[in-house]
DNA sequence: ACACTACATGTAGATTCGCTATATGTAGAG
DNA sequence: CTCTACATATAGCGAATCTACATGTAGTGT
């Protein structure tokens, strides 16, 4: 779609290349940080960086995105969270809880149903063919 | 992700079998409607029927999301529309124009990328596998 | 000492799109 | 007459993402 003003802007500043349009994220976030967090605990920023990393640039998220999902994936009790002090500064680490591992595979199998969904729409197989 | 009260709830009644969540639709739709008017012209609520049929029944969408998109997407040039009265109704056709058609390439190229990314951190592959 | 970058966390408020709820009207069947 | 199907429309709500902004520590360079 067209770029918009305001903070669902389709291209942000903030995606120079190739990146995700926000409204298409809606819905997604949540099943994309309990999979960062699925098999090791990660702070914060460290989720931040992961996402950018495993989506080759395509997600980079601003903090004001990720920082209240994870106090909706906590409250939800997807993940649990410990503060510790590294080097000096206070850190807040999350790791996956069972329900959270749970959701992970629900979201996988809806991410399939999803793109199927989507697919067969957006890009219909000709008939015989 | 759980369910929710209100508009953006994830599994309204409407969706009884393995329907879409709303929050993921979001950003798609457009693109959607604007593959269905591809090859042909059609009224509002042929778009609704197309759009289930096509998805298998996942994308059972609300007149109150449809009609309001096919305004957006008229008012940003992508479809035309023109009135006609067929067995003693009015009835609004929309047609994709080509402004509509240069939008339709670029969402199924954004399409591909959208799944690349998310599909990458959500099903990362084993390394070396 | 200061300025800057990196690391690390947090949140108020604006925007936007999909939904619910609601409305209107015609045609056909019982 | 009632009900269903067809066909269109829209006000207002909810919530997630973003921008903008804030705080703090550590390390580097001048």
């Amino acid at each position: 779609m067209e770029n918009r003003t305001g903070p669902s802007a389709g291209a942000p500043a903030r995606l120079d290349s190739a990146g995700v349009d926000p409204n298409t994220l809606r819905g997604h976030l949540d099943a994309l940080i309990l999979a960062v967090v699925e098999h090791e605990p990660r702070h914060g920023y460290a989720i931040i960086e992961a996402l950018q990393e495993r989506s080759g640039g395509a997600l980079d998220l601003p903090t004001g995105t990720v920082y209240p999902a994870l106090r909706r994936l906590e409250r939800a009790g997807f993940v649990a969270s410990e503060w510790d002090v590294v080097g000096g500064r206070r850190r807040r680490t999350y790791r996956l809880t069972r329900a959270g591992r749970a959701e992970l595979a629900d979201q996988r199998s809806s991410w399939l149903e999803f793109t199927r969904a989507i697919g067969q729409v957006l890009n219909p197989r000709p008939q015989g063919a």
